[in-house]
DNA sequence: TCTACTATAATTAGGGG
DNA sequence: CCCCCTAATTATAGTAG
């Protein structure tokens, strides 16, 4: 009655081989775990799909057999996985979402810092706090006005310098074309001269204007521009 | 030669059987995915801890057991954890990843334009920008001045009340004495007059000591007007 | 830990209920 | 799926190397 390991080809044959050897190997494993002491899980799926699992504990616990088996699984996944086993993901999941409420926490709290500075919001304050605003906001005011002077200042010393340049080049130019009356510059080196000069002269204008508007302009509606202004600079 | 299926004691004995039923399991596992084209894994941890696996696959793809058994473990996770199994863990961990870095982000945004509000880090700005920011802050302020006044007069509201409720109440009194000149006022009557006076008096002083020190911290001028309207209804 | 051996225990194919 | 039975096969305890 030996028969070759192959695929038995009579169904009925294999239904009832499957069953017999399936519940042949849980023994097997049973007994092993007792006899060393050791943890046994096996996993089976018949042809059709369906599983058939045995773990060792089931006889050391006295509980449903899938749980142990994830137990022998998650044993198993944490000698070969190594880093990627579930306790260590479960674990970084919690550390994540704390984070992430702390992170929202110290969101809430800038936005609102954010809205009052921006001088929205300001119901919930006492006078005390308004007043401590106000300095703050007074002292920004003064800080960034300062900064844009100084801004203004060192592109006005560019563009003097610029024209400096200018100038100096024009001189030269002239120069050269006292050197050669009958005028053998080409016709690049007069387009070079006239750039220069135009790119001078708007550059100036244009931050002249700007710094009239800001102090004429004092008490618009600005705030849908600071998101604008800001995440530009951000971007 | 029967033996009882208890914890073999002798050592080597043990070690023996642990040897030879292992290999006894994983010659019936792998005949029984032969012979009944199943799926099979088998996982064994001897008692010092030390793996050994076995997964039908092996036979079926000529490829490393390690990476069978855990798809056999995929299998038999998503047959019974349906929900639970390692997938959505690790997706869920991917998720709050995610979630993090965007409030990381979101959170260095607003601590960026929370310091561009309050005047320092404006290196990086542009004249424009810096425009911006000073209409804003410029706006934020009045804003805030705006609210601190309404609030102020709210106060002054507030005390004027009070101070005219004091003097009806100090008339009421005045009168009582003018009607009963002798004194048949009771000893409750008198108690409640005093309590009546302290608690106005106490109220004043309380509320108009508030109102000076945030006046006088202020640069603007409110706290002449502040303290002549409450000195002139009060007094 | 492996091999070999042997006697015996355990499994199981095949059949039937 | 369960049980049975029988004969054949297989697994393994004990032992020694």
């Amino acid at each position: 009655m030996k028969i070759k390991i192959k695929k038995i080809d009579y169904l009925p044959a294999r239904q009832v081989t499957f069953s017999k050897r399936r519940r042949g190997i849980f023994k097997k494993a049973g007994e092993l775990s007792i006899l060393c002491e050791s943890e046994v899980a096996v996993i089976i799926f018949s042809q059709t799909g369906k599983l058939f699992d045995f773990s060792s504990s089931r006889y050391q616990y006295n509980t449903p057999p899938p749980f142990h088996t994830k137990d022998v699984i998650a044993r198993y996944n944490s000698h070969i996985g190594g880093e990627k086993s579930d306790q260590p993901t479960i674990h970084q999941l919690q550390l994540e979402k704390e984070n992430n409420i702390r992170l929202r926490k110290e969101l809430e709290d800038k936005s609102c810092k954010l809205r009052q500075m921006k001088g929205v919001d300001l119901e919930d304050l006492d006078l005390d706090e308004l007043q401590k605003l106000e300095k703050l906001v007074e002292a920004s005011l003064g800080r960034v006005i300062q900064t844009k002077e100084e801004k203004i200042m060192s592109e006005v010393m560019a563009l003097e310098k610029k024209g400096a340049e200018l100038i100096e080049a024009n001189n030269q130019l002239s120069h050269r074309m006292v050197m050669y009356p009958r005028g053998d510059i080409g016709p690049e080196a007069i387009l070079e001269l006239e750039n220069l000069n135009n790119i001078g002269e708007e550059s100036v204008t244009s931050e002249s204007t700007t710094n009239v508007t800001t102090c004429s302009n004092s008490s618009l509606s600005l705030e849908d521009d600071c998101s604008d202004i800001l995440s530009l600079k951000l971007g």
